[in-house]
DNA sequence: AGTATCACCTGCTAGC
DNA sequence: TGCTAGCAGGTGATAC
């Protein structure tokens, strides 16, 4: 799934049909995806003008004049069709505009669809507790540095936890390890000061340069439009088990578990 | 509280 | 060709 920079592309496809259009007409195919579609969705949405769109981590939003907001989160193979010629078995849900037709098509239905209050956004559960933006002001090498500190739970774990910064996911994290030499197995309290300064932008460089590519393409994610980014041909670590590290630096990307997920990552360049 | 493990679900690929 | 095992972008409930 879409990790931060897909949600991103998403919300922004989406946004070019969908900002300031009138919701026409919503039909759910099935009752639930992680959760049960919210009782109400369908009347609340049906009639109501979408007047604008956002992303927080890796959930989109979808703000209605009638003060409530339809948060969509993609799992791990979501994705939004756009005017589809045909329909898929895993469009969950359709909203139509009088001009196009949006499927929300999730054959693993690990996402969600859920709808709060617009004034209660950020106390609402899963945003309550999350970290800050990647890409705005607040991650900082100073905020990493406290927040990491006492942690002896791994690196890569660390960054996974949308406590500690909100919308990185195993992609990401693996690349801007590599990008920054810093060793996915090292304890999170463990990572020196130096580190954490070139963490951060490494961070927020592999995240912008996903963005401005459109987002990965992988098996499950489109763009909205339905087309494919180019990011993945451009991997430095991620899913390179064997193959040699693009520092030339005589490693072999290795491929570990963490928390029951791979991390790849490069022995001799990252410590 | 912090950490570790597992469950959720379908589809694809590698290997026999 | 046909089977099975293993793995996939995430979160959240549970059990220490």
């Amino acid at each position: 799934m879409p990790e931060l920079p897909e949600v991103e592309t998403t919300v922004r496809g989406l946004a070019k049909f969908l900002d300031g259009a009138r919701i026409e007409r919503v039909t759910l195919n099935r009752p639930d995806l992680r959760r049960p579609f919210p009782q109400d969705l369908v009347q609340v949405m049906t009639g109501a003008t979408i007047t604008s769109l956002s992303r927080r981590a890796k959930y989109g939003l979808f703000h209605l004049d009638r003060d409530q907001s339809v948060i969509f989160h993609l799992g791990m193979s979501g994705r939004w069709r756009i005017d589809p010629e045909e329909p898929d078995k895993h469009d969950h849900m359709v909203v139509e505009t009088a001009h196009n037709r949006f499927a929300l098509c999730d054959p693993r239905r690990f996402g969600s669809v859920d709808m709060v209050a617009t004034a209660e956004l950020d106390a609402w559960g899963p945003f309550a507790s999350l970290g800050p933006e990647p890409l705005g002001p607040d991650l900082t090498p100073a905020y990493l540095r406290a927040a990491l500190k006492g942690k002896v739970q791994n690196i890569k774990l660390c960054l996974l936890d949308q406590r500690i910064i909100a919308g990185l996911g195993n992609i990401y994290v693996c690349e801007a390890l590599w990008r920054s030499g810093i060793r996915p197995t090292k304890q999170g309290g463990k990572v020196t000061r130096p580190q954490l300064e070139r963490l951060v932008p490494a961070i927020k460089e592999v995240l912008a340069a996903s963005i401005r590519d459109g987002g990965s393409s992988l098996r499950d994610y489109a763009a909205p439009d339905g087309e494919l980014g180019y990011f993945a041909t451009r991997f430095d670590v991620y899913g390179r088990t064997g193959e040699p590290c693009h520092h030339n630096d005589g490693g072999m990307i290795k491929r570990i578990a963490q928390g029951g997920r791979s991390t790849w990552y490069c022995p001799v360049c990252q410590k």
